[in-house]
DNA sequence: AGAGATACTAGACACTTGTCTTGATAAGGA
DNA sequence: TCCTTATCAAGACAAGTGTCTAGTATCTCT
């Protein structure tokens, strides 16, 4: 009936990904997207709608693979999950793509530019996510006794949260994931003295 | 001799800064700088090296505007201080360009694009500047018996210096200072737990 | 008033940008 | 084998980039 296509989507997609991470929005021309991944010109307009539709499909297959799954064990656990949570974003391979920050943090300073409303929502939609996991984290503590009832969940998420983006700016300025393995190590140090004594 | 300059080096550099703190490096142009200062397209060249040295300029300039000014407190002074300086950060007035996030940390991630060595040069050193102050600070409570002998000075320095920078990825996603006062104050909260009871 | 020196205006310049167009290519069904 | 259909490769395209080049304007000192 018709030609195969040349290019595994999600493959694509994927190193679309890591391109952007990489150089940022604006400074991926097409032409790199071209060579970078095997998505051809052609491609790209009628099967992602052009370098901005690719570059949104880009940021959703980012939070699949990072952010959702470093996530996930917040929501079924207490003060342990969260400092987990915190050493992991200090913990990297050799060669992490990690070293290049986070492409959501990246994406957030870049978009304040370029103002594209549907990137803005992927970002915002992430961080309130990430916000409400946390608090999702400490009200299991709460019910847990790990921590006081009275303990004001929503303000030290949005603390852990503003810990969290910063944490991506250091790493991105270090070009190194455990560059930031000090502060984090003195969080921990943090959320272990909300812990109750028993 | 010689026909006067046009525009006033200091005025020009300062709508400059502000310039390129609303839109970034790469998205501002030449033709938008040319409208936005009094700076002719010619002097730009001559007088500045072009729009990069502009930049430079421009950043050395936030420098002595916001950020110095706003650390020189932290020299002679404990908690207290470093207290203040949260709540500054997250205190905002109306039409405050503040709102724009950190200059600073918007050429973090912009420049690990460029990888402009001199821009380069310029943030580190000024985030190293920080750390140093907040270290300053600490000692200071620690001299004034405020916080133990064994307080880990560097590694709580390092946390508040990546906390002050999540607040300002905080701040530009949200558009407005004072949307980061949660979190300040949440973090207050922490820094008032280290002091000693008497 | 004239000369000399500097700054400005306006356009040209080569390059890059994202998108669109055109003709060739490759696949499966009749 | 031919036809239909979709995909691809390459180039064109207009608009935008930062820098450079003339010609003109404006200043001060003689």
């Amino acid at each position: 009936m018709a030609r195969a296509k040349s290019y595994d989507r999600e493959v694509a997609v994927e190193a679309a990904m890591l391109a952007f991470w990489r150089k940022g929005y604006g400074a991926l021309g097409v032409r790199e997207i071209e060579s970078e991944t095997s998505i051809n010109r052609f491609a790209l307009q009628t099967d992602f709608g052009g370098k901005q539709g690719l570059f949104l499909e880009a940021l959703q297959r980012y939070l699949e693979i990072s952010a959702d799954t470093a996530l996930k064990p917040l929501q079924s656990g207490g003060l342990n999950a969260l400092i987990a949570f915190f050493r992991q974003l200090a913990q990297g391979d050799a060669e992490d793509p990690r070293d290049e920050g986070c492409l959501m943090v990246n994406t957030v300073i870049e978009n304040s530019y370029l103002e594209i409303d549907e990137v803005r929502d992927v970002t915002t939609n992430h961080y309130n996510n990430m916000q409400r996991m946390f608090e999702l984290a400490l009200g299991w503590a709460q019910e847990a006794g790990e921590i006081t009832r009275d303990f004001e969940r929503s303000s030290a998420a949005k603390m852990l949260l503003t810990f969290a983006m910063g944490v991506e700016v250091y790493v991105r300025m270090n070009g190194s994931v455990s560059a930031a393995s000090t502060q984090v190590e003195f969080l921990v140090s943090q959320i272990e003295s909300w812990r109750l004594r028993t």
